[in-house]
DNA sequence: CAATAATGAAAGTAATACTATAATAACATA
DNA sequence: TATGTTATTATAGTATTACTTTCATTATTG
């Protein structure tokens, strides 16, 4: 017990170092300020109600008392705040992944754990940062794409910027590794299962003609089943 | 023999009718012009060289020696234009599957063939359009999650603008369930197909870190290697 | 207390996403 | 062939977006 709490305290001490996104996402770090922080919760609220094509940094400004020039001294554009919220989000789930997982020994459990944590069936644990989750997972699930899908893409991801992401896709593909070895395809898996864990919640409520999550049926459970059942067939010895 | 050319000079007969997008895509039919043939054709060219948020319509308008004005006549936007193209695609593929499988029984080599059409694994047939499948197939690719991650997902729904890719998601959906009736997931698993055919060639080329697609290996054999063996896991009985 | 940095206020620019209007060209029908 | 209809061009204009610039005013820090 004495161990458990150690590690949880440690682990708790990274959160701060983990959670703190790449410092070239902003051009000066938002946490350090109250202007900053107003302009990452008030954001991730109003990005989520809005929309990420609707959502400027004009609105936000009037939203926080502030100018568009003050936000854009933070970031170079709306794209680099989107970037910036996933950033957050990935390390979150990667820092859940790490407490969850670090006293199982069970490859299985680890995963049936991590479809969990990627379908948002996990709570929230202790949180003092006043981020809006449930907003930043909407975010998360309607726009991420929108991250890497932009010809940008190998600029950006040549600053490091999808680092956090990858870095859980590896996470996850080495734990298939671990439940498999002969697996071929542990990375493909892995962010196969990251996309559909955001599509599928996606389709079930605006598409559902292209899930099999009808009527009351529709919640995170069915959804984590339904990938929980894809990812041990495809790992199966 | 006659029989096969027979159905073939039908389906082909059907073609004209079936690739024929939605007329409330369209504020006129593009193909029943010279200006519109060209806002379709050179658009798609456009767009797979631009990516969707630096394609304008004013920069169309120059590529066709034509005006804003003109094009507006035809397209409300940039993303009906968008939807056109994909609902254009989409049909497309459920052509190819519609003549692939008319003849075929066993449903093992109807999804290998499936796998095959989504990774763009096949030939062009006898084409006449005039239409840059490779570059549409790009757009497919880089954009079409963008005609859906959008605040007017349920707008456009209503009016029936995604039935093309629905109808195709229900066309695997009922091929998986012939190949095993017992599964309890084929449209998720189809979408989750759909969806990964074009997420796993792209992140291949741009994120290879989320695959397992390294070196020479980079081609869409491998790709659809990966699916194949994902499916037909996922539907063991 | 002085120096430095952060924020606010205001204005300005270029591009985007349209809309409106009048003139011209094409086309269809009688 | 004349006439009416529709399609296209040319031109201009508006509102919004995505920034940038400058300068005055507050905070913060040493």
């Amino acid at each position: 017990m004495f161990y458990f709490c150690a590690d949880f305290f440690f682990l708790c001490m990274n959160l701060q170092i983990s959670i703190q996104p790449n410092l070239k996402l902003a051009l000066r770090d938002p946490e350090a300020s109250t202007l900053g922080r107003k302009i990452i919760r008030e954001g991730i609220v109003l990005m989520c109600n809005l929309g990420y094509e609707q959502f400027t940094f004009k609105k936000l400004a009037e939203s926080i008392d502030s100018t568009e020039a003050s936000i854009y001294r933070y970031f170079e554009n709306k794209h680099r705040l989107l970037l910036y919220f996933l950033t957050w989000y990935w390390n979150y789930v990667e820092y859940q992944c790490t407490v969850s997982l670090h006293n199982l020994n069970d490859p299985e459990i680890k995963i049936r754990k991590i479809i969990e944590i990627l379908t948002g069936g996990l709570p929230n644990w202790a949180d003092t940062t006043g981020i809006d989750k449930s907003a930043l997972q909407a975010i998360v699930i309607a726009e991420s794409s929108k991250a890497y899908l932009t010809k940008e893409v190998d600029a950006i991801n040549s600053q490091q910027l999808f680092k956090p992401y990858k870095d859980l896709c590896h996470h996850i593909a080495t734990v298939f590794a671990e439940y498999n070895p002969a697996y071929p395809y542990p990375h493909s898996l892995a962010s196969t299962l990251m996309e559909a864990a955001q599509f599928q919640p996606y389709f079930m409520e605006h598409l559902p003609a292209l899930t099999d999550f009808k009527g009351e049926q529709r919640n995170k459970a069915a959804v984590a089943g339904y990938l929980e059942n894809l990812v041990f067939a495809a790992l199966r010895k």
